[in-house]
DNA sequence: AATTTTAACGAAAACGTTTTCGATAATACC
DNA sequence: GGTATTATCGAAAACGTTTTCGTTAAAATT
C-alpha cells in the first residue's frame, strides 16, 4: 500500500540509497551491473521518485500557472489547449486559474501561484488591471512571467501578441475598399491595450483614407460575458443615431453577432446596406447567416509561444543566465465572409 | 532574494523553528506574547511556507487533477470553470489535462497526474476508452476519483452525471409531440456510455408511442473536432437515403448546427419539413437561424458538483474513514426553440 | 512545604530525494 | 614495490516543514 521509495530498493539490494539514486539517474560511478539491479527491481516494485521530495530538493515543480480573464471563450480556451499541448511536451504541468476579469481576483491569483512555487507563470490580463506591481513583483522574484493578448506595454517582461493596430487597419480598410463611407467601430472596454490599439488602427485606416474621424461612430462595448447583447444594445443605439453608417469594424466576433442578429431584427441588410467585420474568428462566425467576416487570431500557435518562451526562460533562470525578453508577434489574417462581400 | 524561512524568523527572535512554526498555526502551547511577535514578525519579511516542503511532510499537495477529452468545447469548458470555481473556494488547484479522446494519452496522462500526487482525480472519458484498469488502479491506490458526464458505469467511484436517457426520451418525446412520424437520430461513437443512453433514450420514446424503430435511420457521427461537417456529411446521406424523415434527434449541438446549415443549402425548410432536436445547449444554438431546440446540460453545475464529491472524499480519506460512493444525477431540461417551433 | 498541575518552550525525528565529498579497493603506471 | 590512477560505493548534509515528546519553571493544590 505504501509507495516504493529509495530505501526500500537499497535494503533489499543491500547497498545504498545514495547507490540507488544515482543509478536510476544514470551515474558514471555506479557499475553495470549493479545499475542493472537497481533498474530491475525498481520497475518490478514499480518504483516512482516522490515528487514532493524531488520539488523539495530541486527547489522546482515542473508545473507552471496560468492566468486568463475567462475560460469559457473561443479565443481563450484555444489558447489553453496550446499551452498544455507544449507544456506536456517539456514534462510541465499546468494550473489552470481565472481571473474573471477582476484586478482583485487576480492579485490573489498571482499571490496564490507564487505560493504554490510554480516555475513559471503565463497571463492575459484582466480589463480592469491598471497597476502592475503584482506582476513587477514575480519578476523581480526571480520567476519568468510571459503575457499574452492583454498585456501591459508598460511591464518588462516577455509577450506573445499579435499587431492589434495592423489587423484592426486591415479590417477598417477592407471595409473601404468595398465602398463602406461611413465606418463606425464597436470597441472594447478603454483600459485593455489591445482594444486601444484597435482602435487606433481603425482611425488610422479612416485617417489615410481621407476619411473624416467621427467619435460618435465609436461605441464602447464591454467584453464580458454579455457580449452578444452588447453587441445588441449598442446595434440599436446605431440604428437610433445614425442611419447613414455603411460599414462597422467590431472588436469581437461575438458582439458582432450580436449586432447582426439586430440588424436581421430591424430588417436591415447585410452586406448591402451594412457591411460587418468582426475580430477572432470565432467558430460560430462560419456558420451563422450571413456568415462574418473577421480577423483570424491564433490562438492555439499564441499559447505554444507562450510557453516555449517561458521555458526558455526556466531555462535560462536554472542555469544562472541572463534572460532576453521578446515580443513575439504573431500573423493575423482577415478573412472575408458574406458580411463583407458585395 | 532568497525566500523567508521559519529559521530566519526563529533566529532574529532568538527562539526555536518549532515555536515558530506553532505559533503561525496558532497551537495552545505558545504564549500569546510570542505569537503577536512571530506574526508580526512573519508578516514583515512576508514569510510564505515552502510548499515544496509543507507538500512532502504533510503528504497532499492541495493540488487536484482533471483530464477532460476537449478543452475547447462549449460544455467541457464550463465544466472546467465550475471545478476551478469550487476548488478555489477550497484552497485547491487544478491540474488540467486533455486527453484528445485518446484512451492511450488518458493511460499516460492519469500516470502523469499520479506520479505528481494529486489529492484526487475528475476525470470524464475519453470516447474509445474501453480498458479501465488505470482508473481502478488510482481508486486501489487509495486516490479519490470522481467521473463526470462521460463515465464508465462498471467502476467502482463516485459519478456526476445527467439522465441521458430520460433527457433523450423528453428529446423524442417532443418530435413526436408536435407532430412528427419519421424520426431520425444522429448518434455519438458506439462506446460511450451516454451516447448509448441517448440512444436508448431514442428507441423508448419511439416504442412507447406506437413508433416503429428502423436502424436504418441511426446516424453515427463521431463527435471530435470535425462535428459540424459530420452533421453535413450525415444529413447528406440522409437526404439520399430517406425523404421521408420529419425529425431528427441529434447528440450534440455543433452536429445539429451542421445538419441544419445542409439541410438549408438543400432548399428544406425547418422546421415545417423536418424538425431538429440537439443536445447540450451550445451557446450558438440560440443565436444560429432558426434556432436550435436543444437540451440544457448543466456544465457548470456538474463541475461544482464534481469538486464538491471529490472534496469530501479527500476529507474522508485524510480522516481514514470509508467514502461512500455518490452517483449525482443532475437535472436537464428541454430548451424549445425554433428549429420545433409548430 | 511538598506535591501536582499547567504553561511555555525546544530537541529531534521524519518526510524522500539529490549531491558533495570521502573512503576503499582494484588497477595501472614507472 | 611503491605510487598514481580509476572504479565503485556510502555517509551525511541539505531542502523546510510538522509534530511528538520531553524538559523546565512557574503556578496551583494539598
Amino acid at each position: 500500500m505504501k509507495p516504493v521509495t529509495l530505501r526500500e530498493i537499497a535494503d533489499q539490494l543491500n547497498i545504498s540509497i545514495t547507490t540507488v539514486s544515482k543509478a536510476l539517474k544514470d551515474y558514471p560511478d555506479v557499475s553495470p551491473k549493479t545499475k542493472a539491479q537497481v533498474r530491475e527491481l525498481a520497475s518490478t516494485l514499480n518504483y516512482k521518485p516522490n515528487t514532493f521530495a524531488v520539488n523539495l530538493r530541486t527547489n522546482e515543480s515542473k508545473t507552471i500557472g496560468l492566468i486568463i480573464p475567462v475560460i469559457v471563450h473561443h479565443f481563450f480556451s484555444n489558447v489553453i489547449k496550446g499551452i498544455i499541448a507544449q507544456a506536456e511536451k517539456k514534462g510541465y504541468l499546468v494550473v489552470i486559474l481565472q481571473s474573471n476579469e477582476s484586478y482583485e481576483l487576480e492579485k490573489k491569483q498571482i499571490d496564490l501561484l507564487m505560493n504554490q512555487r510554480v516555475d513559471g507563470i503565463i497571463i492575459s490580463l484582466a480589463n480592469d488591471t491598471v497597476d502592475f506591481k503584482h506582476l513587477t513583483d514575480v519578476i523581480s522574484s526571480g520567476k519568468p512571467l510571459v503575457m499574452f493578448d492583454k498585456i501591459a506595454k508598460i511591464v518588462n517582461c516577455s509577450k506573445v501578441i499579435i499587431d492589434d493596430r495592423k489587423a484592426a487597419y486591415e479590417a477598417t480598410k477592407h471595409l473601404i475598399d468595398i465602398g463602406c463611407k461611413r465606418i463606425a467601430h464597436f470597441r472594447g472596454s478603454l483600459l485593455p491595450q489591445n482594444s486601444i490599439d484597435r482602435f487606433l488602427g481603425y482611425r488610422k485606416a479612416l485617417f489615410d483614407n481621407g476619411i473624416a474621424y467621427d467619435p460618435s461612430l465609436v461605441y464602447i462595448c464591454e467584453c464580458d460575458e454579455k457580449s452578444f447583447e452588447e453587441g445588441q444594445k449598442n446595434t440599436r443605439l446605431l440604428l437610433e443615431q445614425h442611419k447613414d453608417v455603411d460599414g462597422i469594424f467590431i472588436n469581437t466576433d461575438l458582439v458582432a453577432i450580436g449586432a447582426i442578429s439586430e440588424f436581421k431584427k430591424a430588417g436591415v441588410k447585410i452586406p448591402e446596406e451594412i457591411a460587418i467585420v468582426g475580430f477572432s474568428n470565432w467558430f460560430v462566425s462560419s456558420i451563422i447567416s450571413p456568415s462574418l467576416s473577421t480577423i483570424k487570431q491564433p490562438g492555439f500557435k499564441m499559447g505554444k509561444e507562450a510557453f516555449k518562451q517561458l521555458y526558455k526562460e526556466i531555462q535560462s533562470i536554472k542555469k544562472n543566465e541572463p534572460i532576453d525578453f521578446k515580443q513575439i508577434v504573431l500573423k493575423t489574417k482577415l478573412i472575408q465572409r458574406e458580411s463583407t462581400k458585395i
